[in-house]
DNA sequence: TCGTCTAGTTATAACTTCTAACGAACGCGT
DNA sequence: ACGCGTTCGTTAGAAGTTATAACTAGACGA
């Protein structure tokens, strides 16, 4: 802390306000999505008379770009927990365990606040442009699901989405991980995205099958493959 | 047409207004998203003023639900097209042609017009819920799936999943499926919807890798199961 | 032709985001 | 310890939105 660390009491009275902002935006978010929040509402729950949350956040679009950032950091850092965590544990399950515990995690992160999850992953608004440290977040996520898939044996003949990969894996940043493992960890992405945002948006309620056994078909599937 | 087809000129203009209103509403959200459409700009748009289109939609809501119900339609519509296009050209491709031109058609639809795909599979609102012609739109598209997957042979042993299925199959109405058929319906719908929804909202640009080439790996993954 | 039903109008209420101008309080440096 | 400046919160107000109410003008059918 050189500068500007958390001393002075203005500056922790406002980071205080902050957070308290944002739990009151998360609690609306939750309970009627992220289009009906409302500052105003916000201002008025807190105490304060509409306009002096703009002392805080400049406008409705700063708050839930940062409610997005945090969105994205929480995800991450519950990954990164449950990586360390099965690498402790390390060959006492198969190989798969590292992905089938990430997925896991990645299904009781969501389902524990659905419209958080929606906040990443759901409908994008088409002139919004995601800011830098949210896509850094992003490749530190794809990092860790590519340690746990390059844990995992690859069988098989490439695929020519295999070759491709070969000549596109920017976005793998410098991870040394064969074509095959990049192949499975995107492919482990779509797939939990796939079954989580249906199962999350209610298209499976009604239907009579269990998400949860769809969920770890599909994964099963995955590791099997 | 026994009572009221579409013959009084009033009713003729009354829904020519509402298309209208319609198509003013799909060019909104196609560029800003279904939570900036404003009922007030259509109107103004269309020279009236202001409260005089409540006399076609009761609200906001009412005309969101009826996009919503025309989407589900027009996915219906088309797929039903591709379906009966491919049923045609019966044996000169391989077995899983069917499913590769619904998925394929899935994907055009969809990149015609992200939003509108979004409308049906992005955020859901916490509150609502889908009427029941959208339910049954749905079921539709769903046999349409089924009867593509019922074309395909199902090698390999039964799943745990495909044990499940094999007592929830409410889903599927009568149709006589077999269990892996219902499986791999459930899995095109989920995997498709993964890639696809993850590549509308732009979460692929910048990665390097191309989504079309993705989206056809995973496709032929599940063809190839 | 006349009556009724409908479409459109304006006015209004209750919201929203957000800006501007003002006052008061807090805390830092002298 | 005291002043001065930064910051916070206020009210007022503009420009939107959804939606209702009351009224007018028109078209359609009998």
């Amino acid at each position: 802390m050189t500068s500007t660390g958390t001393k002075n009491p203005r500056e922790r009275y406002r980071a205080q306000v902050r957070t308290e902002i944002k739990e009151r935006a998360w609690e609306q978010i939750a309970t009627a999505g992220a289009s009906a929040l409302s500052l105003n509402a916000i201002a008025k729950q807190m105490g304060m008379s509409g306009p002096a949350l703009y002392r805080y956040y400049a406008g409705r679009d700063e708050l839930i770009t940062e409610l997005i950032t945090d969105a994205y950091r929480s995800l991450a850092d519950t990954l990164h927990s449950t990586a360390t965590a099965t690498a402790t544990s390390d060959a006492d399950a198969g190989a798969g365990a590292g992905l089938a515990a990430l997925a896991h995690a990645i299904r009781a992160w969501a389902l524990a606040d659905p419209q958080r999850y929606f906040l990443i992953y759901g409908t994008p608004v088409p002139g919004y442009h995601a800011p830098d440290d949210t896509t850094a977040i992003s490749s530190e996520i794809m990092a860790i699901l590519l340690d746990a898939c390059a844990a995992l044996p690859s069988d098989g003949p490439a695929t020519p989405f295999d070759r491709h990969l070969e000549e596109h894996r920017e976005w793998a940043g410098d991870h040394p991980a064969s074509p095959a493992a990049l192949h499975r960890a995107l492919s482990f992405w779509t797939r939990v995205h796939g079954v989580l945002s249906l199962e999350l948006a209610g298209h499976f309620t009604g239907m009579g099958i269990d998400p949860a056994q769809l969920f770890a078909a599909e994964l099963d599937d995955l590791l099997a493959r």
